[in-house]
DNA sequence: TTGTATGCGTTATCAT
DNA sequence: ATGATAACGCATACAA
């Protein structure tokens, strides 16, 4: 025999009142005498009442909940940026209903059918590694439930978005190896060519490579993904090449991929950075551990998150300024794996 | 203008029936012309419809959603251990609101509340530090929600509970410290007592000495919190002693803790562990790249969410056996900063 | 100031 | 096999 929840109704025939009045006085609506508003206040507390979200919620058409989609939760970029979101929504009297992909596309349109159906009124999210085909995100554009992307992003099919500035990162760090160390053959590490952070930072090494007449070898671009196992393998790759055609220098897609190649390359019995340097990109909590700490590219994560999710408020609040493209500024870290600071890691 | 959501009601005008036809149809119930069936799905489809999971919460009094409040969402521990939650829930149809008390017991009982208007089927926990009074969790137990708290608890209040065997690793990692390296004074830097595993590992620590016939000091028991900060003022603490008091090792409650120790060792220009063996807990993902590398307790944050899911989604569906506190197992991770193993350090 | 009727979108119950 | 009606708990609109 299970007690119910206390209703408003309850309450209502307990002070031989409507329901009305009661849901008036509750939330602070005008036209309550003082007394019958203390009265209700009161016996609420005494029932231990708690109103009825999910009711509320279907009348008013409005959850305040926003949906989150993440394709790791793992990784250190996520938990930051859903801390970012969280601080933003809270404070909005948002909550969030969390999900994540795994990295897979079914996974993924998956918990967006889910979030459509708990009716959230936004979405942020980033897209899985697999998804190769848009229609699912334009399909949410259409039904007009605001979305926000955040870190990995999806052009041109009209939505907001929030990323780190991933080409010019990319194109900064690859100036550091040309300008700073005159590397020459620079490999690229690089991420899936269909996810944003995969193609912008690809290109960003490109463009460094070009606009300072360095030479690019399109053997040395081979693709990791963004884990550290697949850094290992694509590291293999280069280190299999003949020594002379070998890269110097080598530019991962991030820091895991990174990680996987520094195993590799210890692994084949060489020294980082003096037989092959490396650099990284996400600043990783692992980097300035590493035997070698690892030069790289720091993302405000937190950040990203909070932007994204003023967005989204603002969106759906109606106070947004039409589509935007945000860019969150990143900062090179450097420290000994490009040949830095070398003096640091020698004893007296 | 914009456009509606379609309901069931527009796919009964639609084909001329009754939205029961439709509601049964869409949710493979028996009594139903296949034909119809067959007409039903394909116009819900057309349309584009979306079943309001909102609407049919409220007539099923079940949301289907699982409140999850955690101290912390970017130490290490939690993302883990929400992955195993996520992995369990998921599966068994449930998706989670996820809040975050930020360490702060107001908070704490702020998003509480609020997962209790939500009307959450039931509510995973990890307390907050700063929460010294237990009323808000007797409170949502005399409501009957189903709750089950993981890492930290709380006992004594009926309630379930997932753990890690706390006082058996700290007196496991202590005794390592007694039997194998024979060190006299060992500290413990302790966390907050009125937290479940603060509380435990002292024990733990405890029982190892007198079980061993060693030593215990008073004086060499101090409270850092769970922080690196903590870690580094209560060790600094320690090494202000005249030197023949000083601990010839610290135990200390966490990772965190551990390396705030293991930098004002540093600081005081003293090295580990030829003159102060340090051991930590929870085996942080920085643990193995510190400069000495940390010898800890490994904790299956994954292990501990999946078993409290499993355990949560027992008591709401009803086919829980009872009121249990399990206690998932830990691990040793003998790395260096023990004294163990110091040779692979010292080049070639 | 307060109350009544109505609706939000779905399912349960009882008819037909 | 299908439909009509009520109910879930609350808020809006209008009437008193």
């Amino acid at each position: 025999m299970v007690k119910k929840r206390v209703t408003a109704k309850e309450i209502a025939r307990e002070l031989g009142i409507s329901v009305m009045t009661v849901s008036r006085a509750l939330n602070n609506r005008p036209n309550v005498d003082e007394e019958t508003r203390h009265k209700v206040i009161n016996t609420a507390r005494r029932l231990g009442y708690v109103p009825n979200g999910i009711a509320k919620s279907l009348v008013m058409q409005k959850t305040f909940t926003i949906g989150v989609v993440v394709p790791e939760i793992t990784h250190s970029f996520f938990p930051e940026a859903i801390r970012g979101i969280e601080e933003v929504t809270s404070k909005s009297g948002y909550h969030l209903i969390l999900t994540h992909s795994a990295e897979d596309a079914a996974r993924e349109s998956d918990v967006l059918h889910l979030l459509e159906r708990q009716r959230v009124d936004g979405i942020l999210i980033s897209k899985a590694q697999t998804v190769e085909k848009d229609e699912v995100y334009e399909q949410l554009v259409r039904q007009r439930l605001p979305v926000v992307f955040f870190d990995r992003c999806v052009q041109g099919i009209g939505v907001n978005c929030v990323s780190v500035n991933d080409e010019e990162g990319a194109k900064e760090i690859t100036e550091h190896l040309i300008v700073v160390h005159r590397y020459p053959r620079i490999a690229h590490l690089s991420g899936p060519q269909h996810v944003s952070i995969g193609e912008a930072r690809l290109r960003g090494f490109k463009i460094a490579l070009q606009s300072r007449d360095w030479p690019f070898y399109e053997g040395l671009v081979v693709e990791a993904g963004f884990h550290e196992s697949g850094g290992y393998s694509a590291m293999t790759k280069l280190l299999e090449m003949p020594p002379e055609q070998r890269p110097r220098a080598v530019v991962a897609v991030n820091d895991p991929a990174a990680f996987g190649a520094m195993k590799a390359i210890q692994d084949w019995g060489l020294k980082i950075p003096q037989d092959i340097a490396l650099v990284g990109f996400s600043d990783d909590i692992r980097s300035e551990l590493m035997d070698t700490p690892l030069t790289t590219v720091h993302q405000p994560a937190y950040e990203v998150g909070k932007k994204a999710a003023e967005k989204l408020v603002a969106v759906i609040e109606g106070t947004s300024s039409g589509i935007e493209e945000i860019v969150v500024g990143t900062q090179q870290v450097i420290r000994n794996s490009c040949g830095c600071n070398l003096e640091s890691n020698w004893p007296g």
